[in-house]
DNA sequence: ATTGAAAAGAGGTACGTTCCTCAGATATGC
DNA sequence: GCATATCTGAGGAACGTACCTCTTTTCAAT
């Protein structure tokens, strides 16, 4: 005999179908007592709903909206990229996609794009945005209609969201720092650059790196966080300045993007080589870096798993099913020039 | 109207549902004219077959048998528990598993195993065993009954598995040489222990290890490897002997088990707090001694993806699917005190 | 004892695919 | 034009679950 079905969890409790289905899926009308008895049986057989079988019966519908941020930033497109692979994929079936990318720094846009929105058929919603008061006005209002909300990499810890697929930044910070202390042979100055540090995940991993860096490396002196706001122009005048101005500079911490310009006003300066670089994702560009030894590592996460997770816990959110935190964990991986995947 | 269905591919082809059912199955007994006819409406209505229904429908039963190590290795108990899990969730079903432990040093005893299966009614094999001429040969037999064979963490090379489900451990070996000489602060001697250097895997990792070693940093010596063969005692032994003799001593490899008994040795000669030392596997202790800054990086593969990874391998092999590499590919993962997962 | 709501049962259809049989059509070689 | 082999059609039964309607039972409150 094979794997138990409904049919003899019914027969082993002694009740009938319909009653074990009613337990099954948390319908009402069951008697505590008669629930206990069921799931008794489902323990002793060791049933395992055939999920081929549930989904196909289901035929359940989800619609979920990304919001990503729109532009040249390379680690959106991926992810983007990655949520299509879910979708083709059997990972995402009996669901309907929609992406929209907006201005990062624009957040009235945001929200009119989150009011864009057809509430009445959505399921869920996962959001990479900027934390603006506007922005968890409009979660809240998203979240009063009934729809799940998951904030996706980057968290709006005030806001109604129901939960947060990404890594800790704040621990992403403090990998960086042990990092940056570990690989520096000598004491020495180090250079934080971010886009900006009105984001809320540049300013916990800046929280974190300076956690590390006061606690274990002291020999080492935290310069003041400079911001690019996006601007390539800005970066390398930004960069420019302060390596003619810091002779004792022996790091660079970059939280945000804008990498690739941030490197070659590095390499114009003739500094580059002496310099241990930290940055963050892993584009084609870092890949690039890393394999020529101009980047010592990158923090990244995996974009594949983000996607997953955003989409499983969604669906979890959807069914009222339980979230399994420990499996939605997103890992901090640190990537070397000899562990490049 | 929602997805495409097989009757709206035949509708649409006009052929009826055997035809379509056998062009997607790929059964014989169709022209090539008609073939071509269902290809395009297929092509045209962008039919992709519902896995869930196609599953309920196959009925298909995969039974596979796992080899691991016995004993008490914490990896291969994490990988059993990683195994399980996959089976508890969706990601196993309509699949059997038979879990069988071996004797790590014991040919004999494995080749014992191997013939004790029921290759009648065996889908699938994974095997994680060291490579002796009498494994491959049970291999080459195994083969021959036609059952699937992916060897798992430590590759066959010259057997004939379908394949190899792991990190390329040439390049776990570089990835640990990069960070001992990237952590080192001084010139001084590095010390690189194993279980035995008769395992593919403690091979490998050495070879990749003296590749970037002498490359990148020669001011660094590599010490001849040591091997405990398992013996807490030999480890403790030779670790207090080298230790005594090499005050030059600034670093240690550790590229097999028994890393606990590594640590205690180093900890008794009072030298553990200067040296950078690099382990392998994610183990409890591991992370114990990670968070005390006893260890300075565990390099690691992840449990979960090597158990998902070999079963969808395996399931691809027996239905004659093809396999993407790419996504099979199991990461070398960096983890250090603040990136623990 | 009667009532009525809650609980449980019975039986059914549907989901999309696979796989089976059997009959009918079409092509191929003589 | 006939036998033979190869295609194709038609129809249907399964797979395990979900969910529907309609009855019947249970049990406590009156």
């Amino acid at each position: 005999m094979g794997r138990p079905t409904v049919h003899d969890i019914a027969k082993e409790a002694g009740v009938s179908l319909a009653t074990v289905d009613r337990v099954l899926n948390a319908r009402p009308g069951v008697r505590e007592k008669t629930i206990a008895r069921v799931q008794q049986a489902v323990d002793r057989l060791g049933y395992i709903r055939d999920t081929n079988a549930a989904n196909l019966a289901r035929q359940r519908q989800y619609n979920f909206a990304f919001i990503l941020p729109e532009g040249s930033s390379q680690f959106a497109n991926a992810l983007q990229d990655a949520l299509q692979e879910a979708y083709t994929s059997q990972v995402a079936d009996r669901t309907h996609l929609r992406v929209l990318r907006v201005p990062l720094h624009n957040p009235h846009a945001i929200v009119r794009t989150l009011r864009s929105l057809n509430l009445e058929r959505l399921d869920g919603l996962a959001l990479m945005v900027p934390e603006t008061p506007q922005v968890r006005d409009a979660v809240s209002r998203i979240k009063d209609s009934g729809v799940a909300v998951v904030t996706l990499v980057s968290d709006l810890p005030n806001s109604r969201r129901d939960f947060f697929v990404g890594v800790d930044s704040i621990a992403a910070g403090r990998t960086a720092a042990l990092l940056m202390g570990r690989f520096a042979k000598t004491s020495g100055e180090v250079l934080v650059v971010t886009d900006s540090l009105r984001s809320r995940d540049s300013l916990d991993r800046r929280l974190g790196f300076d956690q590390i860096m006061r606690n274990d490396f002291n020999n080492l002196k935290i310069l003041p966080s400079l911001e690019s706001y996006g601007d390539p122009d800005r970066m390398k005048r930004i960069i420019e300045r302060t390596v003619a101005q810091r002779p004792r500079l022996i790091g660079v911490y970059s939280m945000g993007s804008g990498n690739t310009t941030l490197l070659s006003a590095l390499r114009n300066s003739g500094t580059l080589e002496a310099l241990t670089v930290l940055t963050h994702e892993l584009t084609p560009s870092m890949r690039r870096a890393l394999k020529d030894d101009e980047v010592a590592a990158v923090i990244a996460q995996n974009v594949g798993h983000l996607a997953r997770s955003a989409l499983r816990v969604l669906r979890n959110l959807c069914d009222n099913f339980p979230i399994f935190e420990a499996q939605e964990r997103v890992r901090i991986e640190v990537i070397l020039r000899e562990n490049l995947p």
